[in-house]
DNA sequence: CTGAAAGCGCTTACAG
DNA sequence: CTGAAAGCGCTTACAG
């Protein structure tokens, strides 16, 4: 049925060792019989199976992306962050050629155990890993002994061989922060996902830059309110934000920032003038209302990039395990501040 | 290293046969048999490898999906229709357990080959294609004889082994335009790509509805303008409409409504009142711009994990393949017109 | 530079 | 109900 090695070799007159060096690039063989097996191989339309060569080599060529999913099913739905990631992702992995991405969002703890599992059973050749996770999980994790790079996580002391790409998160609260002051604004609000090590840094840099210029904190914590979707978050809080007298605020996230916005504007509030909204990711969907959304451009298609030619190097040349990087952060300016 | 069959067959003092049995749910085996092997796996921490079994089953459990890409690589970035289908398909493949999903997306005609050998070489259990493809291509993937499922390709006649599901356009399209018309709009104008069958069957909708009414057509396909990005050019075609003297348009899918509500602000139109826009697709973040966008809504969600089971149950249970559907559309009101 | 042999981890007839 | 044997399609030492 399927065209296989042996058929190749027979029609190209050689052992299927050499059929296989040819493909590979391994071994020796002559010019001629490169052509051969080449020629043969085309006419015949053979195509290396990569399940078989998996199971000699215990290289799969997959690389498994792990997602935390807030809500429901609909993880990149809800998430232009994690498209992009995606995006980013698969631009390398073209690159490199014969690597492919399967994808496990993790809902809730129950998950976990499953996701274990499924990299075992995968027998994925590397993890890249977004947003935080328990430490019985990295542990796990760890355990493998598969090269994994982890995207967004603070866990950093811990785990020596993971290797970690993040944004200057606190820099990033502090910059955003400060050009609300800069527009002159005195009540400045954070509003958003409040929890976690990640958000706790974009937290202290605003803290840091209101307290240098003396100005009072007015926290509006996401997980007080117990909404898990950004968006109606932020529309949930822009009743509040006004009644309480707040002139801006710094949105954890694009997506609440976005759903303050709009929450704003259904009050008539003239956002950008009366009120400034700035927010933290630079998804492109912030760009596309009106008025654009300032925010934090954290350049996130080459952070994803980044992380995946990162693990392609542990993998494929053994590169030494454990980097640490943390990107730079930049103040978008639009209509929104 | 690795525990297999053999170390678990051991263990619970059987054959591998057993083992394989036990797992699998074929064959007979005690009761007795059944715990002492489930219980030396857990102790073990065995996993099967899905790679060993794809090779002597002949099925990988990995579903492939292809898409169109148009612009570059962000081809999730920046199609949120996308992101649906791909939730809608991981929602069916967790449940159904064991499989996964990959995902080429396909920029050009060039790429169209790799895409061949990719398909082989994964040795994928079935396929599921949005959109459009040339006619040589989809002669290629049905020469494979996998279970196919497409979604929104009107090329039905020539496939009769190919499953297809399709959002019912045409009435979309009508009704988008009659929708419009009860508004007490009379110059109506359609915008956004008009290339392809499917994008022709909204504009006949339109054009029906319109020619029902007496009205005059006003035209603006963005093949004709050469941007590729529905936004970018829903925001280019703003003045142009306005400049026309429109008075609301149609446009063939949410991203190019939301551009054009974006260049009609600018403008300062009072979208909604002075001028009435309406979509189609009803992504997410059509509800979350204001004022928010009405749309044909053709649950996507639905629509992809429909497809989803539709190659399951072929893959599964051989169901009959070359099945049809036309999901209905419907509209959603909002602010915009 | 090339080939015969062994084996990756599993399942599937087949015989008992 | 259970086990020994063959084989999926490939690669990897190893011998020539």
């Amino acid at each position: 049925m399927r065209i296989t090695v042996i058929d190749v070799a027979k029609a190209a007159g050689v052992s299927r060792t050499t059929v296989s060096n040819v493909f590979s690039g391994k071994g020796k063989y002559s010019n001629e019989t490169r052509e051969a097996v080449l020629e043969a191989a085309k006419k015949l339309g053979y195509k290396p199976n990569l399940a078989a060569r998996a199971l000699i080599t215990n290289r799969s060529r997959l690389i498994g992306l792990i997602l935390p999913s807030y809500v429901d099913a609909n993880t990149l739905t809800n998430s232009p962050f994690y498209n992009i990631i995606i995006d980013s992702i698969y631009s390398v992995l073209r690159l490199e050629a014969c690597y492919d991405l399967i994808i496990y969002s993790v809902p809730d703890k129950d998950q976990l155990a499953r996701v274990n599992d499924w990299i075992d059973m995968r027998n994925v050749d590397g993890i890249l890993a977004v947003g935080e996770y328990e430490n019985a999980f990295l542990q796990d994790l760890n355990a493998k002994g598969l090269p994994v790079v982890l995207i967004d996580n603070y866990a950093r002391g811990a785990f020596a061989n993971f290797s970690y790409i993040n944004s200057d998160d606190e820099m990033g609260g502090y910059l955003a922060a400060r050009h609300l002051l800069e527009k002159g604004h005195r009540k400045i609000a954070i509003c958003g996902d409040l929890a976690g090590p990640l958000m706790q840094k974009r937290q202290q840099g605003y803290r840091s830059a209101l307290r240098e210029a003396g100005c009072p904190e007015y926290v509006f914590d996401q997980t007080a309110i117990a909404i898990a979707a950004p968006f109606d978050a932020g529309v949930h809080f822009a009743r509040r934000l006004t009644e309480q007298g707040c002139e801006a605020a710094f949105c954890t996230e694009d997506m609440t920032a976005i759903g303050l916005i709009h929450g704003l504007l259904q009050q008539g509030v003239q956002v950008g003038r009366a009120f400034g909204v700035i927010g933290f990711d630079n998804i492109h969907f912030g760009k596309q209302i009106f008025p654009r959304l300032s925010t934090m451009d954290q350049n996130i298609f080459e952070k994803g990039q980044t992380a995946t030619k990162t693990l392609l190097e542990t993998i494929e040349r053994q590169a030494r395990r454990g980097s640490r990087l943390i990107l730079p952060v930049s103040l978008v300016k639009r209509e929104s501040t």
